[in-house]
DNA sequence: CCTGAAATGTGATATAGGTCACATAAATTA
DNA sequence: TAATTTATGTGACCTATATCACATTTCAGG
């Protein structure tokens, strides 16, 4: 399935775009390829973009003043990533986003989205349905950080999603449940 | 200043409604009064309404099996609080919602919130960005709980909401920063 | 197919925070 | 105002996880 097909499905599952105000709609993303390790968003950046995940996966991340990465999200294909705060807010980035492998992205412009949202009421219906689905993931995330051990995290995690366990270095599994790799790695022989 | 004031200076600050949009959109919402200690959504309630703080302040939580309470957000005056994944998903409560102090509230039903977003393309426009902010503080107070110790994640709060430190019992404070209520005692004395 | 780098496993030790128990203080309510 | 409940402080001890150090394995590029 190419992009334009992918990006269509997972809108029509929120909002019900006609062909031709889809047409329309898609004519302001912009297909980017990247390679693993390449980096779109750089702590520092101004943002505007933000990015829909055709294939491969980004992580969205932070690092603190001791060098100790936190991993926000993994977005995988029809995920979304960016640094949000930053995208709409018009602040410089405090989050990064790299590639976890190779990765196409189709990339939208902050400014074309609030075109999008203006000028198509279907638009603005499906985006905010994306992100009232983003809210309630993240607050379950939070819960599940306060109520649930290592463990039981990183069984949520790979429950979520499975292929996570082989294409990613279980160090980042780790920053992403916000423990050490050492103790993570205790925790699958015990 | 009365409930319709205050929910229209809210509102105008991320859409711009007509005074008769405004009028139309406000018919919607139920003023309801409550006593301290009261609860609005309880775990394993169907949930049809989300609320909109005028004056006072609720907690939104989460009870685990070992019957610990955590809290997702203390709703004060202006803030909007609900079990946001059962209201969207139509599934029973898992998080209840209670008054810690007497509250009042503006009430908007599921169904009614869904109408004015079809009717009023700016209403639609004010909920996406709403949920937008709402997201956003989620991922940061995500990072805050993976990267900061519980003294900071202390005096982080107290910068946020000031109020807090009066208005509510410390226990409630350790619940809402995942710590037990012994180790929130330990820190201010050191 | 070799070689260096990256990823992973594992022991020893340190520490933040949890849990339990009880004392004290503050705030409701009869 | 006394009685009762609720909130808070604090000591003693326990546990999950962090940190550091080093060994081993896996993997990508020349």
């Amino acid at each position: 399935m190419e992009a334009k097909e992918i990006l269509k499905v997972h809108v029509a599952k929120l909002a019900s775009l006609s062909d031709d105000e889809f047409d329309y709609f898609f004519s302001f993303f912009k297909k980017q390829s990247f390679k693993k390790g390449q980096v779109l968003i750089s702590e520092g950046d101004t943002v505007d973009c933000e990015y829909f995940v055709i294939s491969g996966c980004l992580k969205s991340f932070f690092i603190n003043d001791d060098l100790k990465m936190f991993i926000l999200q993994f977005a995988m294909p029809t995920w979304w990533a960016s640094d949000y705060n930053a995208l709409y807010n018009h602040t410089r980035a405090t989050i990064s986003v790299d590639c976890i492998t190779d990765v196409e992205v189709l990339c939208l412009s902050n400014a074309d989205r609030e075109k999008l949202c203006n000028e198509i009421h279907n638009a603005e219906h499906f985006f905010r349905w994306r992100t009232n689905k983003g809210y309630v993931a993240a607050n379950k995330r939070l819960l599940s950080l306060m109520n649930n051990n290592v463990k039981r995290r990183y069984e949520e995690l790979l429950k979520l999603y499975p292929e996570l366990y082989n294409m990613v270095p279980k160090s980042l599994i780790a920053a992403y449940l916000g423990v050490s790799r050492e103790t993570l790695s205790r925790l699958y022989q015990a």
